[in-house]
DNA sequence: GTAAGTGCTCTAGCAACTAGAGGTTCAAGG
DNA sequence: CCTTGAACCTCTAGTTGCTAGAGCACTTAC
């Protein structure tokens, strides 16, 4: 049994992030100490550690969470899971395609820069006219600011 | 003069968003018809195409509201600029590598999958073993959730 | 004149956490 | 045994960049 803080250095997850999972119902509620501390056992510790997975890998905690729950009932068909999972794959192809089309952009502003005034920057220039752009970039969906 | 959902359509920026910028300085506050609607003129739509062009790019709001005060001052050196569009650059192409590392994963996760039961399923099972991954795709920064 | 459409303000919500206040409990050293 | 300091507790509020809705006022076209 662990606290939280040994959960946390054991799976990598922060703290405040653990309980929060916990309050929006992706983790159990832990047993207590009679102190009222949180004290965890194995295998939420492995629930833990398969969420933090998908997270690294992108999942939005809704799929994690339909994810858990085919895991656990194992005898279902997992075409589900390689629906959500391709899913995830299809969106990361589309962001990467979004921030090609964005560094090309990027680099595009940046060489043709002359490093003068302001006046005649071409960083400010670009950004103040599409027409002076070589592509659309406009119409994809997704937020990719950071 | 243009009405907050003229400049809407001509920006493609959405009225309640738009407001939005006013509320955080991005824009300045309008004038007013004598019924208190607001009413847009020539630079601030250009301001506004500014805004929308840059965050196309994925500028974070600070960014541009930095961009747009160095593109007040056109007699500066676009130095600044440039290391403002650099650093979105070196973001942007973080997150392509970040996001190819998670491409490639999950490629590797659904090929393996023989489509059989949960119990088996290369996704789950993976998703809850990180030693089954090909590579260390955690100890990136950024959130690249969609 | 009247009805549809557009505008107004304000509050609350989204993802996925993170930070802080203000207090309690645990573990190690003396 | 007692103290001290780290780790824990709950709760609220903030982050980013918007979006949605309530409940009104105004404008425009017929």
């Amino acid at each position: 049994m662990l606290s939280i803080g040994k959960l946390s250095k054991a799976t990598g997850v922060k703290v405040p992030t653990i309980r929060y999972y916990e309050q929006i119902g992706l983790l159990p509620e832990p047993g207590r100490t009679s102190g009222n501390q949180r004290l965890y056992d194995r295998p939420t510790q492995e629930r833990l550690a398969f969420i933090r997975h998908a997270r690294d890998l992108g999942f939005p905690l809704e799929s994690i969470r339909e994810l858990l729950s085919l895991s656990d009932s194992p005898d279902q068909s997992c075409a589900a899971a390689d629906e959500i999972a391709g899913r995830q794959l299809a969106a990361v192809n589309a962001r990467i395609a979004r921030l090609s089309a964005l560094r090309d952009e990027l680099e595009r502003m940046l060489h043709q820069c002359a490093s003068g005034t302001i006046a005649g920057c071409r960083v400010i220039e670009v950004l103040g006219n599409h027409e002076l752009c070589a592509h659309d970039h406009r119409e994809v969906d997704a937020d990719d600011a950071p």
